[in-house]
RNA sequence: UCCCCGGUAGCUCAACUGGCAGAGCAGCCGGCUGUUAACCGGCGGGUUGGAGGUUCGAGUCCUCCCCGGGGAGCCA
């Protein structure tokens, strides 16, 4: 007999099926035992009585959590079950006993005690519908970009130089030399933007910075996106674009984990229908004083800042205009005013912080080799990016958008720690 | 790096002003023919993070260290 997964029951009932999970939990009641059966796409209540054949009666009573199995019986629709199917049982085959209690109960845990038993824990109730939202997520992001024509690429994880200053670098041995974990595939995607219009890429990125907060890791993936002859305009409206897709697919693609999460789909869906708020720099400093939020002209947001701003509009937000000293040197200065920078971060709403930044990048060696100087950068590791100046230069612009802010958002759940499978944070580097 | 909170049974926590270290869950044994983190009865389970100090007496007070959590800065 052919198996089938738990999310494709509803095709089958009335029909006798096989099911290969684990037992995530059970319940007795006599004479009527419930084996409750995950298997990664769903969670399923087995029914069995003493008419099941075999020793699977006493196996429903006896096996512990998280036995592996295989199970047969017919698939009858209940509306006392959870997910609205529910098995009768024939037959329970074990696959594997485990001879120690499953460490994590269904009981409630601490953190710590989680993280340490993260290869487990992903297993469990929250994290299995966290990490089906993120395969959403990315899965959007490629079809968002396949369906505009962009071309997916690569930008290499082992560079020789810092992107933006070596504090928040990753330094390793390089055959004798020192090579860096990327922070960013951004240079790299405006070389290749140049050969091939349109790219982006998804990849991890690391930096070694000492933060400890819920919206931190120290490596994360981004998408980044970069485009030859886009200007900053277009750029912010591809950005929304993406984002508004992103939301819909997964509305669309995982409801039910989303409900399972208690995060209401309509309330995101209400977040993206519109125009994104977009506010300059100088603007959004003023709303963050408005709302009692202390901050200086010339200061980078904060996080109360951002939730200051995320609150004030109720929906995603582009800050634009950053003054340049506070924002990189690739950044290209604006024509009206050298002092600001022709870029936006993008804040999501419900205080889960700055999901893009973005800019049109400098398209002339004249003006990069001015801001290399300016922000005290050596100019020879630099050499190729400065050729991109030298050969048919054109205006282009790019992003990128931080996975695991963007899932958590989406998922509703506050400490991305949970939005991938294994993060990697400050002082946590196993399993 | 800085600030705040915490570390007691396998897990989550309690223990008044310093006075016999406890409960729920998990485990094991038994009961129950529709349970929903099932429920009911019973049993076992402790170097109170470590070192030192104060005291007749320390889980509780003091000093140092270790570990964890939350937040800040920086960023996505």
């Amino acid at each position: 007999m052919q198996p089938v997964y738990i999310e494709e029951l509803g095709r089958h009932v009335g029909e006798e099926v096989l099911l290969q999970g684990w037992l995530f939990n059970k319940r007795s009641s006599g004479k009527v035992r419930f084996v409750i059966v995950r298997d990664g796409t769903g969670l399923v209540q087995g029914v069995v009585t003493p008419e099941a054949e075999a020793d699977t009666f006493d196996l429903a009573e006896r096996l512990p959590q998280e036995s592996s199995l295989k199970m047969w019986g017919t698939v009858r629709a209940d509306p006392r079950a959870p997910g609205g199917y529910e098995l009768s049982v024939k037959k329970i085959e074990p696959v594997h006993i485990p001879k120690d209690p499953f460490p994590i109960g269904l009981k409630e845990h601490g953190v710590g005690f989680l993280m340490d038993r993260r290869h487990l824990w992903i297993r469990m109730r929250r994290q299995v519908p966290l990490l089906r939202i993120r395969d959403s997520v990315l899965w959007a992001i490629r079809q968002f970009f396949r369906e505009r024509g962009f071309v997916a690429t690569e930008a290499p994880v082992l560079v020789g130089t810092a992107v933006e200053g070596t504090t928040t670098l990753f330094p390793l041995d390089y055959f004798g030399r020192t090579a860096y974990l990327s922070q960013s595939g951004q240079l790299y995607l405006e070389a290749t933007c140049m050969a091939l219009g349109k790219v982006y890429w998804i990849g991890p990125v690391f930096r070694a910075e000492k933060s400890k907060t819920r919206r931190h890791l120290t490596e994360f993936w981004m998408a980044e996106a970069e485009v030859a002859f886009l200007e900053h305009e277009g750029n912010l409206q591809l950005q929304e674009d993406l984002v508004r897709y992103i939301v819909e697919f997964v509305v669309e693609d995982r409801r039910r984990e989303l409900e399972a999460l208690e995060r209401d789909p309509e309330v995101l869906l209400s977040q993206v229908k519109g125009p994104f708020a977009r506010v300059t720099y100088a603007e959004a400093v003023e709303i963050v004083r408005s709302h009692g939020v202390e901050m200086e002209h010339g200061d980078d947001f904060g996080a109360p800042a951002e939730d200051a701003l995320s609150a004030h509009f109720g929906r995603p937000v582009f800050v634009e205009r950053f003054p340049k000293g506070i924002k990189p040197f690739y950044m290209k200065r604006a024509p009206d005013d050298p002092s600001l920078a022709l870029c936006a971060d993008l804040i999501a709403p419900e205080g889960y912080g700055e999901i893009i930044g973005g800019s049109q990048r400098v398209d002339t060696e004249e003006e990069l080799l001015e801001q290399l100087s300016e922000y005290e950068l050596p100019r020879e590791p630099y050499e190729w990016y400065i050729d991109l100046r030298r050969y048919g230069s054109v205006p282009h612009s790019g992003f990128g958008l931080g996975v695991e802010r963007t899932v958590a958002w989406i998922a509703g759940t506050r400490h991305i720690r949970e939005t991938i499978p294994f993060p990697r944070l400050l002082d946590r580097l196993y399993p």
